[in-house]
DNA sequence: ATTTGTGAAACGTTTCACAGCG
DNA sequence: CGCTGTGAAACGTTTCACAAAT
């Protein structure tokens, strides 16, 4: 019942596109808290991710009032605020389908945790992968013990990282299951219900566009100095 | 000078997001020229990929006139046209810079040659990977050799799959290199310099962005049934 | 003085709807 | 008749610019 709009814009009418910027801003706050930093600006926080200071003002609006005219934002505060509205104040369980190179690189990175999820299961279709056990001590089980284990254990989320001529499968397993969220690897179009959500991890796909301004003739553009500032520690800045 | 406009559209004025579905345009198209089809109308085809076939057809409309009134579009003939707009119709050396989990899942996966690209050269920081051989047979060299290596063999395109305090590093030295397209794996904003084209792999944002449409205290949606049809096999078309 | 939150304008993208071609 | 290619309309997103708050 306690939901995260303040009755201005109804959760389904804010758009996606400023949804998935939520965890940006996130990421990029807790540096900020890391760095030392207690407020910032919306201009300061634009400067750091390479945004408008407008489009944070406005993305922000949609949930709330979370800053202080001549002040900016509690940046702690912020970071609390924007992982309730994302429902990460909590931890996901995630099942993790496919066990190959990919799967084992997922189930061995150690960013889950501090993300709010957790890999709670794993599932693989070969009978060699059965049975070992994750660093993080999670056994892999045979695929075909997807739906049954995913409703057993009320996992909501799950990565599909199997070749893609299992991919469909897998995913209408998940789905079976009682999965509403699921993170697509395979680099084909899976077909889900109504009311699933879904999302593509597709580097060939972003490589082949990036082809595009890559003209096969001419060579590679005149060096140009870095950029922007990246974030100062709070005690260096004295100006 | 071979440019792909055809005169109306000059190349800087199409929008990114139309060159970014390009891809999957080939890649439906590729499996509809496996199943059998030597034509497409855009109904059919949007009907594949989950979009409307007027987006698909004002796509295409922005680098000219692919298909016949009547008739639709020849299959064969527009995965070449399409792959010649996107300068596929080459091979593209790419740098792996990141050996760990993420690096080695990378190097094995067997889905860069027919997407035009090649694993040419593979740095890490550690030690104990120096030295070692892809299963393609790329040795793995000390980062501090990004940027000679790169220059060296005219490489363009680089994939960042480092922890995340070293991808700002590592991209720095490949754009001093001579790249000008950068796949970033790493969970951090990596400055570029104007003209280095940037595409992000987020994963953990994408499940984050997620959550919020899974709220913590509802049970998953009913059952629906699974969706629209996948591509059949044209021979099985009979009515 | 500084910075937010937000109407209104500007801009970008998608969809409609149909003339015209095969 | 079926289907493309495309003006024009509709829709969605970003940016401007400023009143109000501290």
């Amino acid at each position: 019942m306690v939901q995260h709009t303040n009755g201005r814009y109804p959760a389904h009418e804010i758009p996606d596109i400023v949804i998935r910027r939520l965890p940006i801003y996130v990421r990029t706050l807790r540096a900020l808290v890391a760095a030392g930093y207690e407020t910032v600006s919306s201009d300061d926080l634009a400067a750091q991710i390479g945004v408008t200071a407008a489009q944070i003002r406005r993305d922000l609006s949609y949930f709330g009032k979370f800053g202080k005219q001549g002040k900016g934002y509690e940046v702690a505060t912020l970071v609390s605020e924007i992982l309730h509205i994302l429902n990460l104040d909590r931890q996901w369980d995630v099942a993790l389908c496919g066990y190959g190179h990919l799967g084992q690189a997922i189930a061995a990175y150690r960013g889950f945790e501090p993300s709010s999820f957790r890999i709670a299961a794993v599932f693989d279709r070969e009978p060699e992968h059965i049975g070992v056990m994750t660093a993080a001590g999670v056994p892999v089980r045979p695929d075909i013990e997807i739906t049954s284990v995913v409703r057993a254990m009320g996992i909501r989320m799950g990565i599909v990282a199997v070749p893609e001529r299992a991919a469909q499968d897998v995913a209408d397993a998940l789905v079976a299951g009682g999965v509403t969220a699921i993170l697509n690897y395979a680099p084909v179009i899976v077909r889900v219900p109504e009311g699933v959500w879904m999302r593509e991890i597709d580097p060939i796909s972003a490589m082949q566009s990036m082809t595009y301004y890559l003209d096969s003739h001419t060579e590679p553009a005149p060096r140009v100095d870095p950029c922007p500032a990246p974030i100062r520690p709070m005690h260096a800045a004295g100006d």
